[in-house]
DNA sequence: ACAGCCATGTAACTTGTTACATGATTTT
DNA sequence: AAAATCATGTAACAAGTTACATGGCTGT
């Protein structure tokens, strides 16, 4: 929902044209994630169909603007003023990989995190530099983009440091000790005699 | 993919049947995030259009068990071996939103903030609590169950840290210097004289 | 008999994302 | 004249998610 949200933000502020939403998103948000022009109008159209933003005139230069309804306003002021949900729904594909690796057997458990252990900590320190060479982009809010690039650091370490207490855990427990094979007899309740 | 690839990669420690899918996915990856069962025979049928599963033999309570394909077995083998790719395309709604925060003018970038810390912070603490009452839920891997639930204490703690930082940042920067307004004249090169 | 679970499946929908078509204007 | 950029849009697809239909079996 993020990009949907962003431009309703973005549109909140007054009317906008699709390329200029789109600019106003980047130097908002970095340079970083480019963000595709097709999916600005792709969104907005969306955002028609559910009533939170309308079409508007077309000025001399043909800029097709859009604007934002009282709906679209009262979604952009409840999104703002409510936290975001990060418990429910969002599966961590990293930590949904190492405990089947971790429960599979068969798979090396301490090299797949070995593994991803060494590519995290290099995107850390690439991020550390990156951090430190200053964005000398031109257009970009630099408070957004130092706060984005807190971000991703700061969440890349806390992964690593994640990678390292769960090579420990896996280290304590053997393989044997941990891995789940199949459960081939189960219950085994319902639908019975059918096919040959 | 963290649904398609997790099926792939139990599908290949032995043929499954649907059900027999969900039950384990759900004691290797936990009860949080119970995984519709529908989902499962979605995800199977894409699965099988791509070549990585093929539709098994029917047994004699008419369990229609599904095997992998020499191409699955590769995808899992290289899933398994290559590291979880972090930074492309991933937009982490939070950062997003609060560099929006931060950068529109008439938001209160400190007030989201501090919204968010208050939610976050009784998350992290709820978080905790749960990891300490042990989870006496049936049938699921402890190991498993431990790493998942440290995953989402790490990243919660990570998300704490960030959230202090950015209160900081926005402190030290009044809203005048760190606000952006829409930009109204840009450019505008393109498409001239079009509508009334 | 009836509730509830096992089990398979279908249909619809959401957001995100990319590739492509089209054309005008500015710059070189 | 050619290339790059501005600008709008369309079509298609991926992956996740939910709601629903259909039945059969088990336990009360």
């Amino acid at each position: 929902m993020s990009v949907r949200q962003s431009l309703l933000a973005i549109l909140d502020q007054g009317p906008c044209y699709g390329y200029q939403l789109r600019a106003e998103f980047a130097r908002r948000t970095g340079a970083a994630w480019p963000l595709n022009v097709g999916q600005i109008y792709n969104t907005l159209d969306r955002l028609e169909r559910d009533g939170l933003v309308a079409r508007g005139e077309t000025d001399a230069h043909g800029h097709v603007f859009w604007t934002i309804t009282p709906a679209g306003s009262r979604e952009v002021a409840a999104w703002l003023a409510s936290p975001v949900e990060r418990a429910a729904g969002t599966r961590d594909e990293l930590a949904v990989k190492l405990a089947l690796a971790a429960t599979l057997p068969g798979v090396d458990a301490a090299r797949v995190i070995d593994t991803q252990r060494q590519a995290s900590a290099a995107r850390l320190a690439a991020l550390r530099n990156a951090r430190a060479a200053a964005a000398d982009e031109v257009e970009v809010s630099p408070i957004a983009q130092s706060l984005l690039a807190d971000a991703v650091v700061f969440s890349a370490e806390a992964e690593v440091r994640w990678l390292d207490h769960a090579a420990t855990i896996v280290a304590q427990h053997p393989a044997a000790s941990r891995s789940l094979p199949l459960a081939t007899e189960r219950p085994r309740r319902g639908r019975p005699t059918a096919a040959a």
